[in-house]
DNA sequence: CCGTAAGCGAGACGGTACGTCTTGTCTTGTG
DNA sequence: CACAAGACAAGACGTACCGTCTCGCTTACGG
């Protein structure tokens, strides 16, 4: 993924050629990565810590990405993808329960992202990730549209489902509608303002039906 | 305030007098440290830089604080209060205004808060500083505690009178409530999510309210 | 002796009132800078170090010292004159022996010599000043006449006696002849080229009188 | 040299690898660090003036010497050893002069010691490096082994040679003979107790071989 | 005998250098 | 030619001292 980048003509620079790439290296990199925010955090991972641990010249992370971010990030889409394919029979996409109804099918999926966010394994390089995207506007936007966004938009097919369905009031923007689900969990779990449970998304999902229940 | 965390026993070092601290070079500190994380943005700001800019020494720095996210959050809420009591006759607290018209004032003070989120001068340490929140907990929930909560707890009292004025439904945690108008702002704010403009609020506002309203 | 020379007018800064010094803290710097030195070695005696070992503020050592190697120096001449005292009735000046025997004078204080010169009260601080003085020509020249010269006047009168006893060739520059007793020894002790016994001064001396004896 | 020394096991630190040393680097330390030296004194010269002036990293530094004065000793035995290839067809020894008079040739050598320790090229590191010998045994005693042992060593040639001619007394000592030659010298030098020149050594020479010649 | 001006202990201050750590580049061999 | 290894220039880290500068507090003197 950021090969892609890399790919890109690079003035001055010969792009390294892919097909050479040691899979074996980046499989090390992408594990010693992840292990060392879980065990010492973002700030204390180093590339060259990543590197020493995945057995690595500094040179073969240097050739292949552009931070420690974008790193981590690639790791992440790469752990993220793995964990799913153990998951579900589905290959790579996710599938949102359709149920009928609605409150419940929402309830559902929240209850299961607030399993993954107190998961440590995802929890300390999501964090990483999702602060370094706070400041740095290009990785923030990378991040939304590779791991959030194909979530959203399963949000979105079920909350359009839902509307057919007489469920959801017409006429409504569902971006918005979608963030009363999404925004106060996300809040509650970035800023510690309060703490996340699924009786928490089971009444954040009662009380924004609420608002979007047709008159 | 960090004084008042140094007035803790602090074990083996002890602390400095905070009597004799040079007020002077507390505000160049403070000044420094937030027009550099303007400039150079927060992760090529240095201590170093800083006590250079601030035409401090460096010791000076670590006397008084711990890190240079401690520094920046006490520069930050210094910033917070002076363009406060600039914009306020009254010297400390804001006030939330409360006009009958919960719907409008909710829009008021929302528009105010997305024009404050795109001011460049409170842009870039706020940025930084959630981004740091995030990743640290103990500095995030300092964070919520002395920054965001003044500004909740004002909401939640506007949202109780509503209530009391029967504009808001009997028996909701206001707590909850509160969050469908801040949350969605926060996480498009934070996560590059999407826009967030005067009509966004507005929206947001309609939307949420229409769930909270009373049967 | 050093507020000797900041009693010079020292021009803008008016000179401390030396009547008004406080004996106590002078002792107290004395005992800890030689404390220091032996305990941890002179570069890492530093002035900050002595001053809490000495429980006294930095600004009286400034006041009254102009240097680390000015502050030992002075303990160091104190400490001299106080072991002298314990040791001799005369107050303050050696006294060199004088049996009629040339040779077993001379082996007599080399042999005393010798003995200070290896007790680790002395040596430390002792190496310490002539290293200094190695390097800095003013503060070596101040050892040297105070601290040296004193007794090397003590060697040329007894030598001139020796002379005027027929023991040593007439027309000598006994300044010179001197040395061949006195830097060999210096030599060995200052630069490690040799170990330092009473059997080697012994040599030294019967060697070198043999060339200075009359023909 | 230094090399060599961080050739041991070093344990905990793997030692560097010497074959890909930097030779225009350590050429470019030893010229900063003695011109600094000669420039500023030794206490003025640091190791970042050292690296800053050299073109070079402080860790470069640090890699391969272990402080300052190991520095500098390393810069000024390879300036020791660049001026004699200069001086002489022979490769790396001096040689002594004979011939066949030994008052003459020790008054050659000797008033080329002088010279040299009046060359301000030489005599600010030496200086430097032998005030360190004083206070540090470790480095003293490689100074001496380096630097003063091959010149002793060729004075003891001499000296045998002109005992096995008949100019010198058997039986004697002639370590301990060749110190009146050179720790008079030495001392005046280093202790600043008296001016060097030629007609000193000469006059040294003169005395000395008094005390040594056949009876 | 009382104020006032020193010396004093304490320690904050602007600085400099320390020795360590990491960055991103470059170089040297190996497979 | 990708790779492991690691030397290199650069520069920030947090610490230790430097020498200067207030602070209050004795402490002695001089009006």
């Amino acid at each position: 993924m950021s090969a892609q980048r890399s790919a890109q003509p690079a003035p001055g620079k010969s792009a390294p050629d892919s097909t050479r790439r040691s899979e074996k290296s980046r499989r090390a990199i992408y594990d010693a990565a992840l292990a060392l925010v879980v065990e010492v955090g973002y700030p204390k991972t180093t590339i060259e810590g990543i590197a020493a641990r995945a057995g690595v010249g500094k040179q073969t992370i240097y050739r292949w990405w552009s931070s420690k971010a974008d790193v981590l990030m690639e790791a992440f889409l790469d752990l993220a993808e793995r964990s799913q394919q153990e998951a579900s029979a589905e290959p790579v996409s996710y599938t949102f329960p359709d149920t009928g109804d609605i409150a419940a099918d929402l309830k559902t999926v929240l209850r299961a992202t607030v399993d993954e966010l107190r998961d440590p394994r995802f929890e300390a390089p999501s964090r990483a990730l999702a602060a370094e995207g706070v400041v740095n506007e290009q990785l923030g936007r990378e991040l939304v549209a590779k791991l959030l966004q194909p979530s959203l938009d399963l949000y979105m097919d079920r909350l359009r489902a839902a509307q057919a369905a007489g469920q959801v009031r017409e006429g409504l923007d569902l971006r918005i509608a979608l963030e009363f689900f999404i925004s106060p969990l996300a809040q509650r779990w970035l800023q510690h303002t309060g703490p996340i449970s699924h009786e928490y998304t089971d009444t954040l999902v009662d009380y924004a039906l609420h608002g979007l229940a047709p008159r």
